[in-house]
DNA sequence: TTTGATATACGAAATCTATCGTAGATATTT
DNA sequence: AAATATCTACGATAGATTTCGTATATCAAA
């Protein structure tokens, strides 16, 4: 089941991300804080999400209850292949540095990844 | 100007980037490489793309000649932008920490992305 | 010069995405 | 119980994207 989510999609499933499980109304709420749009959208894109298979929903109150089928991590991984092959010709390296160059990383965030890397410390 | 690819069209952008100036003949016979497409469909994009302003083309003869307006680097710019942002909690050493991790870098990847860290050296 | 290959232009269908209105069910308040 | 609020379901639309067929111009070869 190859599903990519729209961008749409992957707002909502950002607050679903963050609260874990949801109502139609928490989703609406959080995104009209950056964003116009009718309840009945939210609805409605949340409706074909979970058609695709990219939310799980409880049904039994009155109220559904939705929570997200792929992980953060999935999608992270899919957004990053997709780009890592149509824009940086399949360079990692190419990326990472473009992206650090891009967004002032923080000494933390810095160190961060110098510690990821030592990890590869003496290997070929 | 607000200018973004579709996926299409950054297929196509991608053949232009790498032959630099290129006819619609030599876009599709690469793009069909790895994906099944009439001509005509690839040409239409590519007119599409050129009304659009995302390429110039140069009608001098018969067959015409296009070339990328936007740099690859805009792209990437603009790709890196929306994923941090959609999928990455606006979390750049998440974005590099996971591509690391998800795509092997080769010794001299790492490296290459260790010297670049190395200017970070003993700043704030 | 007729034929055939190859180009562009253009119209139109097929999909996909996003948006919203309305209807009807269910719960809550008065 | 009646009015009000809130929910889901569903249909319809507008716009963007992708796809391709057909018409027509141009060039090369037979």
């Amino acid at each position: 089941m190859e599903l990519k989510p729209t961008e749409s999609e992957l707002e909502i499933l950002q607050v679903i991300w963050k609260k874990g499980e949801c109502t139609v109304r928490e989703v609406h709420e959080e995104l009209i804080k950056s964003k116009e749009s009718g309840y009945t959208t939210t609805l409605k894109l949340m409706q074909i999400m979970h058609e695709k298979g990219l939310v799980e929903r409880n049904t039994n109150a009155k109220t559904h209850l939705y929570k997200a089928v792929i992980t953060q991590r999935e999608a992270q991984k899919g957004a990053l292949d997709k780009i890592i092959s149509t824009v940086f010709k399949g360079s990692t390296s190419d990326l990472v540095i473009q992206a650090l160059g891009q967004h002032r990383a923080s000494k933390d965030e810095i160190d961060a990844i110098k510690d990821y890397l030592k990890q590869f410390e003496g290997r070929e």
